[in-house]
DNA sequence: TTTCAACCGGGTATAAACACTCAAATAGGG
DNA sequence: CCCTATTTGAGTGTTTATACCCGGTTGAAA
């Protein structure tokens, strides 16, 4: 029998995985958390051998629960389950210990497949976002936009001016518009509004 | 007896919604669909007094369907139930005949809250969607960008120079300055990278 | 028919952004 | 410590954008 616990803010989540796994045999629910500090909780009193692990939560988040998990109790195995599909995400979830990333739309079946998957210590990801994830390291390898890039990109995006800039940074005016046209060479755009709107869909900035 | 029906392509919440309605007294699960075409056929069979309908969805979508449904089906009131909290969206949908917006980390009690009262056909909507559709009509009061300032402002959150645009829409270079001009002042912005980001934010271009 | 908003175009300025090159100080990893 | 990437700053010039102004045309509504 596979110990699976959940955890996710959304009632109507916990009810239909746990209606799934229910119907499931070789599977049993040990735990349905709602949150990450109840979760934290309950793993001091009983471990799974599986975690389905929400990422988008009040408090804590998946990311920063997955990190704590993982390194504390290093034989439950995480899968998350989100409803977003960003390889950002995914990435940032691998990296913290996970070893499944599953969008909610997934059907059943799958589920309970990454769940014995996991549950043998081997990664489930599906073949999609497999592919984004190697797109995502060849762009990173790349593009590496630095700090100061980065904190100039934002204040660009609040609709700063160069000058404003730099009063706010305390720097020259020139060495703003040097960031600025990294930036533009780096992102492969021309102008502002370009800039802005990749910096936007990137979610390069909040 | 209130009769409800389900449509979501996400299996997850199909076995959620529907354990948490069959627990509830004076509520019984008539349907459950998996995307809209199975929808419609399942209406021409049976009618529910409350429909709880996805929005995102592959093939139609929610606000199609909302359309179709409620001028077919006018006896049929239907519930949003979506994991995206946007007031356009939600405008959309009750612009549609819907009668109540919910997202689905709602609570057990309200969802069945919200049934209970569409099924006397009042509307359900939360307080803090009331007030962001309030503020998204006042805004639209004063914020009325004309055809041709939005087809322009698409061009310029394209990255494309004024002239580029001028050449595009078969326009002069101080046509389009003028247009830009006035978006500006319309939407309250000082330079390009502000009106990029509020016209990606505020979904004035895709 | 008048009125009004949208649309198109222009004039004249200044401010800001963009392109390219160069180089010194600095911080961080090996 | 050295090496590398980052950060910082500057020179010089061109291109775009922004801020005001103005008037003519058109189509639809009052």
């Amino acid at each position: 029998m596979i110990k699976v616990a959940i955890t996710d803010d959304q009632a109507i989540v916990r009810y239909g995985v746990g209606r799934i796994l229910e119907e499931e045999q070789g599977i049993v629910v040990t735990g349905v958390y709602t949150g990450g500090d109840s979760l934290l909780a309950g793993l001091t009193q009983s471990q799974p051998d599986v975690l389905l692990l929400d990422i988008q939560m009040p408090g804590k988040n998946g990311i920063e629960l997955a990190g704590i998990i993982s390194k504390q109790y290093p034989f439950v195995h995480i899968i998350a389950l989100t409803n977003i599909d960003s390889p950002e995400q995914a990435r940032d979830m691998l990296q913290q210990g996970c070893l499944g990333y599953l969008l909610k739309d997934t059907e059943p079946r799958v589920l309970v497949e990454a769940i014995k998957t996991v549950n043998r210590g081997e990664q489930f990801i599906y073949d999609e976002l497999k592919k984004q994830l190697l797109n995502l390291l060849s762009q990173n390898q790349d593009n590496i936009i630095t700090r100061r890039e980065k904190e100039v990109l934002h204040l660009i995006v609040e609709g700063f001016t160069n000058q404003q800039i730099a009063d706010q940074l305390f720097l020259s005016l020139r060495t703003v518009e040097n960031h600025r046209n990294r930036l533009l060479q780096k992102l492969g755009v021309k102008n502002t509004a370009a800039l802005v709107k990749l910096a936007l869909q990137k979610k390069l900035v909040q």
